[in-house]
DNA sequence: CTGAATCCGCGGGGATACTG
DNA sequence: CAGTATCCCCGCGGATTCAG
């Protein structure tokens, strides 16, 4: 999936290819920052969205509420919303998101890894 | 790192708060598209640029070159300059790129055992 | 073939104001 | 407090051109 190199092209079955196109998209949905952040802050803990905002920083409200719609709609966290007043709403990784979670543990992982390699190999190109 | 939880604001210690920014800084290059889907296409081969153009489906020549560069500057590829007429340049993924890579493949993994529950959110979520 | 540079349009994304 | 809508601008990113 995702790279060429892992699809097969044949052009009689559409299906394929159509849930190729599927993951690319879902690919593009998730990886990307905010998303992962967001799916990090959130954690086991289910949080509201000013706290959401506060944990996850720099995020402007605009691209909060923009990618809580996008992993509401795939199904990665759980929206539940009180009638009170004022409002409260709830944010919690579903099932699929937890497990994506593990996959940005492992970049942070990987950042936290290598961050001493990288620094050099920046100073090393900058010359 | 990268989100408030696991960061102590420790004003007094401007190395961590350093290293974090940096961290951040990293994990905002790496967590994007192009860069996690370069990373997979190369994989363990070494690839000249117009082989990556091809197997990063849909990149742009801009992109390409863009994100080459960035990643060589992090020390996540290795670039080889091959002086002849016409020129040949071929891609490798370091050892810290190859490391990477195991974490996109991770990514892929997760999207590809969730395509359909996300499918189904989606379907769910769109009425 | 690789890649830097330039032009330019479109959309990402911030700020603000307004509803419930 | 949560969310939508509007305005607006900067920069991403595509197309094209030029160089080596």
């Amino acid at each position: 999936m995702v790279t060429k190199q892992l699809r097969e092209d044949l052009p009689e079955d559409a299906d394929l290819r159509r849930a190729d196109s599927l993951a690319r998209e879902i690919f593009s949905d998730v990886a990307n920052k905010w998303a992962l952040l967001i799916t990090e802050a959130l954690g086991e803990r289910t949080l509201r969205f000013s706290e959401l905002r506060n944990e996850v920083e720099g995020i402007s409200h605009k691209m909060l509420t923009q990618n809580l719609r996008m992993l509401e709609r795939n199904g990665l966290v759980d929206r539940k919303v009180y009638p009170t007043v004022p409002p409260r709403v709830d944010y919690t990784l579903t099932e699929p998101g937890r497990a994506l979670r593990g996959t940005v543990d492992a970049i942070c992982g990987w950042t936290h890894q290598y961050l001493g390699s990288i620094e050099d190999a920046r100073r090393r190109f900058d010359t």
